[in-house]
DNA sequence: GTCTATAAATAGATAGAC
DNA sequence: GTCTATCTATTTATAGAC
């Protein structure tokens, strides 16, 4: 029994990383439950033995997902460090893990309170971080506006000379330079 | 001959004029082509005498629905004024006209390159008109991920407070305060 | 718990009458 | 040009075997 349980929950992890990277990656409506489900070895049948409801896992991918990026940008040292590693091409792009934050942005406000909660938390979250290096929390909201702006509009941008120079100019903050 | 053009195109920007409110309120994957006509006071079979695929259409309402927004929002007098009316509760909320750079900017990342295109020339578009009241062009473009970045997040939070303390945060630009 | 098979609903696109 | 009817494909969710 100790030991199904076990399995079950490692399975539905696995389930939770895929939908956290092909969620982010093609938003809610590009990616069905079979891709979800076969990217995590499985079959679409068994998606029901774990989540209730496509929406209910799509709340969970996100605070899983804030969480796998944020081991990749939010525990730099400095602010301007976190910034920098946030505001990047790398990010913008489809290489290693992303941030929902920045890449469901407008998704989020189309779905249900369970989703905008899970989307208000991990937010909170990135202010405290800013927070907590100094920065006062309107500086902090700004900045987190500038990350998560910078990297979700640069993803809808068709001009690469026009990203680089967006992502260079959110980098660069008053706030940041006084410190 | 002359009158059948005519209202043929009266007829389609009555369907472009629908499409822009109800995607950018709602977002491309959420709105059917069915909804669209029926605002426009048509049926679906219509659709293909204006437009060949939803895609194409969607590239035109997001240019034609910059332009009606930005004659709320955008024709103000100084910078200040933009930047305010724009990071409103109002714009954020239903109400109005809807800015596609804001509603839209994930949604648009999943899409082909003519809607990308689309968005990024109304981008461009917003930056050199902050830039014609004097700001540089790395402040115009901070200050436009802050509108659109402070809009688009707010959509997404399920707090009322952070939003308000989200929106005010984003209105204090120290650039604006040295001109 | 996971599988295959299927139900049920939705939506983009086409055909043909008027 | 607009309508109704239909085709075709997709997708969420369920049923039942193993």
């Amino acid at each position: 029994m100790a030991w199904d349980n076990e399995h079950k929950e490692k399975t539905r992890q696995r389930i939770v990383a895929s939908a956290a990277k092909l969620f982010t990656q093609f938003g809610f409506d590009n990616i069905g439950i079979n891709e979800i489900m076969a990217d995590a070895g499985l079959t679409r049948g068994a998606f029901y033995a774990h989540f209730n409801t496509k929406s209910d896992l799509y709340a969970e991918s996100i605070v899983a997902g804030a969480i796998m990026a944020a081991a990749q940008h939010i525990k730099e040292a400095s602010v301007q460090d976190i910034v920098s590693g946030y505001l990047t091409k790398e990010h913008v792009a489809g290489t290693g893990q992303h941030c929902p934050l920045a890449f469901l942005t407008t998704d989020i406000s189309q779905r249900d309170s369970q989703v905008r909660q899970a989307y208000t938390t991990v937010f909170n979250g990135l202010i405290k971080r800013l927070q907590k290096d100094g920065l006062h929390r309107s500086q902090a909201i700004k900045q987190a506006v500038l990350m998560i702006g910078g990297v979700a509009i640069s993803r809808a941008l068709d001009d690469n000379d026009l990203v680089e120079e967006l992502l260079f100019a959110c980098q660069q903050t008053e706030a940041l330079d006084i410190l």
